[in-house]
DNA sequence: ATGGAGACCTTTTTT
DNA sequence: AGGTCTCCAT
């Protein structure tokens, strides 16, 4: 065999016509755990064994982790050197490689900054305190969400400023300048000569649209165009991956529309389903054969997907064993449920002899990781937060990071104006303010101004504030013209010792932790200065580059649009992994727990109002059954703490959509945390094999609390009739007297002093009290 | 200019 | 509950 022969003698029947026809369009429905990722890698391997050249092949992927899995994948299949020169990446990271080399058509330099979410939110503040608005209800959040959902449907804040439907909802909403801040927040940024993330696809659309030299330079280029999780494309993705495509008609996109979950951020799962209609001739496949999970696990998923009205038809079936039946574990309160599933994977490890790693507890939001956390940190039981607060998010970082931000990008001015004080130079709030007035009036950058203070005596600062501020553009203007011949590394060690930060840090022994995170960039950066320059090609010209050197710029712009996921991996060897289940789509586990299975928490209370959003909703968890292989446990509680408050929450909807005929249910009052603990000393066991049913399973049905506390219940007391010195009950705390109470209405607050568990704070909207029969 | 107390908001989800 | 922002006191 030929090495492409035994690249599709790798695949089944379906996949192998999947990867093989790599001329003209396709269009492949791949069902969760079918095998998708094998048919993009085996398709990319195929080209390439053909002999179709890398830098002929642009593959788009959302996140940065499927392009480097992808990537590792092809590697083992064809030689290296090819694998690596093929154009992957995520939609962002490519456009932002062509943008910065292109970028001056549209008015950019070669040292263009990518601003992120924070930037942006802080660009929109300091807009809206200038136009002297309400923040309150100039919400930097919202405004953002408005000017993104603009440009990813390629409206430019001109577009926006002359919609009238637009700036009719804008009324209607009380915020009729929000055009003008978009029009504002546009011209800051190119003034900083810095893109935020859906600048990247709108100028790329820019660039592709204005200038027909372009599209027909990246239409040549790219004549085999591979997408990943096509159905969570959006507009802007959209239309450029059909303008590059229209030359060559050579694409494949890949995805399943019942995982469509970023419909909120734009997503677009129109896309998906108009394929056809965009390449009529197009070959459409369906990957329907599950390889990762049990047969009630996909039985169960298909069941539950039905409920969705919009979706293209398939059935997904597996050969796979029967497997345990999905256990619905119902619990007392949020502590309850995370104290049950760490002992359930206690047992299950104790019992299985299996690995942390093989663990993985999915939740909606990430608040929700908290009380998880503790539970499995008082079993010792070692795990892994993904997402939350991401390295590069951190204050210490993000001061450093500007610090690079700027000696590259002079113009950068979210970076200048974070930095100009911090280590405390004495250049506090009214130089800067004075500063900003005089780049306006003189409609200049802060940079110039610093750069050339004596062209603007109307700069009204003292002699020693002017020697500060010459003193700090020096400084800058040093560690710049030091970036073509220091590594990445060095400079950048240069910059956190000269420029204080470092010693600030080491200052303030509290901030060990921050130092800590400082030398851990640094040691990223060393990483970087020492790996092999791999696909670093002119984008000019197509020829690799063959000086490569290490530089501050290309590490900053490597790092600009990364997530943390790599700086995890390494730590998360064995551990449980704890995640959102946007964050699991794409991964797999042995033993899957989905957390917080409730009303209002999952689905989302946001997401009540419509019911495409609802569909989303129940597509989020389709994909969070199907991340497991072999068993599957949902959990969901009585009580919750949300916001500080307890709420009472009802089990969620999606429980219920699945057939009974695949569960297992098993309730637990708190109460019984010490029989639960001693059952599982004495080995019985909560895990079963399939032969072994779960019913054996030692949790006896327990009455529910409303059922234990039937003789002490009596009536429910209005919350307008709650007083101070009140008996009360209530069914989770038992018996207590009210101490205080605060508020009217619907923020009406009791104190509770409780017999059993002492002092609480109720929210009485949510709090449910009654009146004692004692 | 710094830091602490209190008000206020948050909960989708991410490149 | 926890984090962030604001404002006031030092």
């Amino acid at each position: 065999m030929n090495q492409a022969e035994v690249i599709l003698s790798q695949l089944n029947e379906v996949q192998r016509e999947a990867a093989s026809l790599v001329k003209g369009p396709m269009m492949v429905i791949a069902g969760a755990g079918s095998g998708k990722t094998r048919v993009l890698t085996h398709r990319i391997a195929y080209m390439l064994a053909k002999g179709v050249s890398p830098f002929n092949i642009l593959a788009l992927t959302f996140t940065n982790k499927a392009a480097k899995e992808m990537k590792e994948r092809i590697t083992q299949l064809v030689d290296e050197s090819s694998a690596k020169a093929v154009n992957m990446g995520t939609f962002h990271s490519v456009f932002y490689r062509i943008l910065r080399v292109e970028g001056e058509k549209l008015g950019f330099t070669r040292n263009l900054t990518v601003y992120d979410t924070d930037d942006a939110k802080g660009v929109i503040k300091s807009i809206v305190k200038d136009m002297n608005l309400d923040p309150k209800l100039y919400l930097a959040n919202f405004i953002l969400s408005r000017i993104s959902a603009a440009k990813s449907n390629l409206f430019s804040a001109e577009d926006y400023a002359k919609s009238p439907e637009i700036l009719e909802a804008d009324n209607i909403s009380g915020r009729p300048l929000i055009s003008e801040i978009f029009l504002r927040y546009s011209a800051r940024l190119k003034n900083s000569d810095a893109m935020d993330f859906d600048d990247l696809l709108y100028y790329m659309n820019v660039l592709l649209r204005d200038f027909p030299e372009m599209l027909y330079k990246y239409q040549t280029r790219f004549q085999y165009i591979l997408v990943d999780e096509y159905q969570d494309t959006n507009f802007a993705q959209y239309v450029i991956v059909k303008k590059l495509a229209s030359a060559h008609h050579n694409i494949c996109v890949v995805g399943d529309d019942a995982q469509s979950i970023y419909a909120f951020r734009g997503a677009n799962i129109q896309n998906i389903l108009n394929f056809k209609k965009d390449f009529p001739e197009a070959t459409t496949i369906k990957l329907e054969q599950n390889y990762r999970s049990t047969q009630n696990i996909v039985k169960a998923a298909n069941a539950i997907i039905k409920f969705n009205k919009k979706q293209i038809t398939k059935e997904i079936w597996t050969d796979n064993d029967t497997g345990n039946k999905i256990s619905i574990l119902k619990l007392n309160n949020d502590n309850d449920e995370a104290t049950a599933v760490a002992n359930s994977i206690l047992e299950a490890k104790l019992n299985y002899h299996l690995e942390n790693k093989k663990f993985a507890i999915l939740y909606r939001t990430n608040a929700q990781s908290r009380t998880l956390e503790e539970a499995l940190m008082k079993q010792s039981i070692p795990y892994v937060i993904y997402g939350g607060l991401s390295f590069y998010k951190r204050k210490e970082i993000k001061d450093v990071l500007a610090y690079f931000r700027l000696v590259i990008n002079h113009y950068d001015e979210e970076s200048l104006l974070r930095i100009i004080n911090y280590p405390q130079r004495g250049i506090g709030a009214t130089t800067i303010d004075k500063l900003k007035v005089v780049a306006a009036d003189n409609n200049v950058r802060i940079w110039n101004i610093l750069e050339t203070l004596d062209a603007f005596p109307n700069l009204d600062v003292g002699t020693a504030t002017k020697a500060r501020l010459k003193d700090f553009a020096l400084r800058i203007k040093s560690f710049s013209t030091m970036i073509p011949k220091t590594d990445a590394y060095e400079l950048g060690k240069v910059i956190i010792h000269q420029s204080g930060i470092m010693q600030d840090l080491l200052s303030d022994v509290s901030e060990k932790e921050r130092v800590e995170n400082v030398e851990s960039l640094l040691d990223a950066m060393k990483e970087f200065t020492e790996i092999e320059p791999e696909n670093e090609f002119d984008e000019l010209t197509g020829e690799l580059i063959t000086n490569y050197f290490p530089t501050l710029d290309r590490f900053v712009s490597n790092v600009a649009l990364l997530t943390d996921d790599e700086h995890k991996e390494k730590e998360a060897q064995d551990r449980v992994k704890l995640m959102t289940i946007h964050a699991a789509k794409g991964l797999e586990f042995d033993y899957v727990y989905v957390t917080g299975m409730e009303e209002n928490l999952f689905p989302s209370s946001l997401s009540l109002n419509s019911r495409s959003e609802l569909e989303e909703e129940r597509r989020l968890f389709y994909v969070a059954i199907t991340r497991a292989k072999k068993m599957l446990t949902l959990t969901h509680a009585h009580t919750r703490y949300k916001f500080g408050s307890l709420q009472f929450c009802e089990p969620s909807r999606f429980i219920e959509e699945i057939p009974t005929e695949f569960l297992n249910i098993t309730e637990r009052a708190s109460s019984e945390k010490g029989a639960f603990k001693r059952k599982a000393q004495e080995g019985e066991l909560f895990f079963s094999t399939a032969k072994k049913p779960l019913e054996k399973v030692s949790f006896v049905k327990k009455l529910t609390p409303k059922e234990a506390n039937q003789n002490i219940i009596g009536t429910p007391i209005s919350p307008d009739d709650v007083m101070e010195n009140m008996r009360v009950f209530h069914t989770s705390f038992g018996l207590g007297t009210v101490s205080k109470t605060e508020g009217n209405g619907l923020d009406k607050k009791a104190f509770v002093r409780f017999d059993t568990v002492g002092d609480k704070t109720l929210l009485l909207k949510y709090a449910k009290l009654l009146a004692p029969k004692e």
